[in-house]
DNA sequence: CTCCGTTGGTTGCATAATGAAACTGGATTG
DNA sequence: CAATCCAGTTTCATTATGCAACCAACGGAG
C-alpha cells in the first residue's frame, strides 16, 4: 500500500485529530468558516485555492461531522456550510497555532492580526493547561496514562 | 506553478504555522520528541513511517528551529534530535488537537491514553482561553484586529 | 421562454509529494 | 577485514495537489 498512511485506526488521539484536519487546507477552512464564511465562492475567494480542492475538503469536512450544508440562507437556492459543534471545538486549536506562530515565528512582524477579546479589544492571553486543581502544567509537567477501560456494566 | 501553495509569506498567523508543523508527519514526530524519543531509529519504529520521509521531515524541523541535532549522548557517535524552546513550545498545539479528538471524536473508546497531570495522575482541565481579566473566552467572544504597528522609535 | 453572465461545482492532465524497498556508508563487533 | 547494525539516500510506483477548462443550475433582461 502506497497511499498516504491512514492513522483512523491509530489510538493515539493527535493522530486521529490529524487524520480528520491534518491537512494544509481544512484548517484554513475552518477558521474561515468561524468567521463567518458560508459560501462556496467566499471560501474560494479568501483562500485563493483552486475550487476542486475546496469542493473535495469540503466535502470531506461535511462527512466527518465538522460542516453541515445548510440548504438556504441569504435568499439565493444555492447551498451554505456552516460549522456544527465539532467545527467549532477546533477553535483552541487554531488558536494554538496562533499563538505558537505569534510566539515563535521567525518574522513576527509580517503577521497582520491579533486575536482579542471581542468586549476589551484587548489581546487575550495564552491558552494554559491547567491541572484539575488550577495549577498551570507544562508538557514537562504531564504524563500519559492508558485511558481507564469503561466496564460494560457501568453506567 | 503546481507546486503544493505555500504559506510563507502570508500574514496570517494560522497559515504560517501550518506552513511549518501543518502537515501529516510533522505534529507526530514533536510528540514523540516531547515524550523523549531523540533517535532516527526510535522515530522510525515508533511512528512506522518510511525512512526516507522521516529524514525528510527531519531535517525540516531542524531548518525551522524545532528541533536541534545534539552530537551525541549515550556514548554512540551518532546524533539525536532534541527540541528546541520552539519545538516545545507546540505543546498547547498537540493538546488541543488532542482534547478535540477526546471531545468530538466518532470513536472515543478507541482512544488509549488520557493526558494526566505527573504530580497527581488526574486528567488535566480543558485547554482555556482567557481575556486579559480572566474571563474565559469562546471563539464568538473574540475577534481579530490589525497588529499595532510598532513605530520605529518605539523601544 | 431565450440569451447571457454568475455561482458552484466536476473533469483532465501535469507535477509534486508520499511511501515501500533496495541500496549506501560509517560504526561496532568479533 | 567480514558481518552486522544504525542512519540515512536513492529509486521508482502511486497518490494528491493544483491550474485550467469544462459544465450545470440559477437569475435577470428582454
Amino acid at each position: 500500500m502506497v497511499k498516504r498512511t491512514s492513522f483512523e485506526g491509530d489510538s493515539c488521539p493527535i493522530a486521529r485529530s490529524l487524520e480528520a484536519i491534518g491537512d494544509w487546507w481544512s484548517l484554513l477552512i475552518i477558521r474561515e468558516a468561524l468567521f463567518g464564511v458560508r459560501r462556496f465562492g467566499e471560501f474560494q475567494g479568501k483562500l485563493g485555492m483552486a475550487k476542486n480542492i475546496l469542493a473535495t475538503r469540503l466535502r470531506a469536512l461535511v462527512d466527518l461531522g465538522i460542516l453541515k450544508v445548510a440548504p438556504a440562507s441569504d435568499g439565493s437556492a444555492y447551498s451554505e456550510y456552516v460549522l456544527t459543534p465539532k467545527g467549532h471545538g477546533v477553535f483552541p486549536v487554531l488558536v494554538a497555532l496562533r499563538q505558537w506562530s505569534e510566539e515563535f515565528d521567525d518574522h513576527p512582524e509580517e503577521i497582520a492580526t491579533i486575536l482579542v477579546d471581542r468586549d476589551k479589544g484587548r489581546p487575550v492571553k495564552k491558552l494554559e493547561l491547567h491541572a484539575e486543581d488550577g495549577r498551570v502544567l507544562t508538557a514537562v509537567d504531564t504524563t500519559l496514562k492508558a485511558r481507564p477501560r469503561r466496564s460494560r456494566s457501568a453506567g
